[in-house]
DNA sequence: TATATTTGCAAGCAAATGATTGCATATTAT
DNA sequence: ATAATATGCAATCATTTGCTTGCAAATATA
C-alpha cells in the first residue's frame, strides 16, 4: 500500500469524498467520522491516513481524540484540472447557442442548409 | 473488472487524464492515442473502454478506424463536486483576508489581541 | 484475392486497494 | 491504580487495477 497518492487518487473513493464533506465545515474526531459509516474503524481510519497523506486533511491531537480538518485548497489541483474543460465545454456551447440564435432570426436564411449531405 | 465506474474513478488515472486532454480540442482515433503512451496498445484500448464507459468518451467508427471523441460535459459531475469547496475555501480565505486588513487600518486596534491565549 | 492495417477480446499476472481482526498505546475517568 | 476510551499498527485476504501477449475480425490496399 505505498503507491501513487495523489489528490485524484483519493477523492476517487465515494467514502474518502463523504469524509471530506463530512469535514469540510468544521474539524471532527476520527471516531465520530468512523461511526457515520458502516465499514470498520480501521477501514475508516486508513482512508483518513491517505487523505492525511496527500495533505487533502491535518490531524491536531487534543487529549486522546484525533481532530480532522479539511485542507480543501488542496483540492486545487482537481478544481483547476476540471475548470479548464468546464471553460472549454461551456465556451462552445455558447458559441453553439449563439449560432443557432443567429440562424433562427435571419429573416431569409436558407433553411435547406440544415440538410446539406455529408 | 466490473466494478464500481464513475468518472471520479475514471481521471484518476493520470494516463486517462493524459488521454482526456489529448482530445478535448478534437476526436483522435485509437491508434494515434496509443503512439503517444508508452505503454501497449491493448493498455489503452482498456483505458478508452473506462473512459467510454462512464459516458466521458464517444467513439465514432469511421472505416477501419474508431475515433474518441471527448465527452468534456461528463466532466459536470467532478466539476460541481470540487466548486462547492472551492466556493468554501476562498470565500474563507477572502473573509480572513479582509479581516486581516480591517486590523492593520484600525487606528487604536489593541494589537494585544493576537496574543489571545488558548 | 492476398495482405496489411486498425482494433477488440480473452487469458494470465503482479501490484494496489479496501476491508477485517487482533493487539498495543496513550489519555481520561473512577 | 484500574478501567474505559480513542486511536494506531500489523497481518491477512479477496478484489480490482493496469499491463502484457496472443489471437480474431473487419476494413482497406495492392
Amino acid at each position: 500500500m505505498e503507491a501513487r497518492r495523489d489528490v485524484f487518487q483519493a477523492i476517487a473513493d465515494p467514502t474518502r469524498r463523504a469524509i471530506i464533506g463530512m469535514i469540510a465545515q468544521q474539524p471532527v474526531n476520527v471516531n465520530t467520522i468512523a461511526e457515520k459509516f458502516d465499514v470498520s474503524r480501521q477501514a475508516i481510519s486508513l482512508h483518513l491516513k491517505i487523505l492525511s497523506e496527500c495533505g487533502l486533511l491535518n490531524i491536531q491531537q487534543q487529549g486522546r481524540e484525533r481532530f480532522c480538518e479539511a485542507r480543501l485548497d488542496k483540492l486545487n489541483e482537481v478544481h483547476e484540472w476540471v475548470a479548464q474543460y468546464h471553460k472549454l465545454w461551456t465556451g462552445r456551447m455558447a458559441a453553439l447557442k449563439q449560432f443557432v440564435e443567429q440562424e433562427e432570426l435571419l429573416p431569409k436564411s436558407p433553411k435547406k442548409h440544415k440538410k446539406t449531405k455529408k
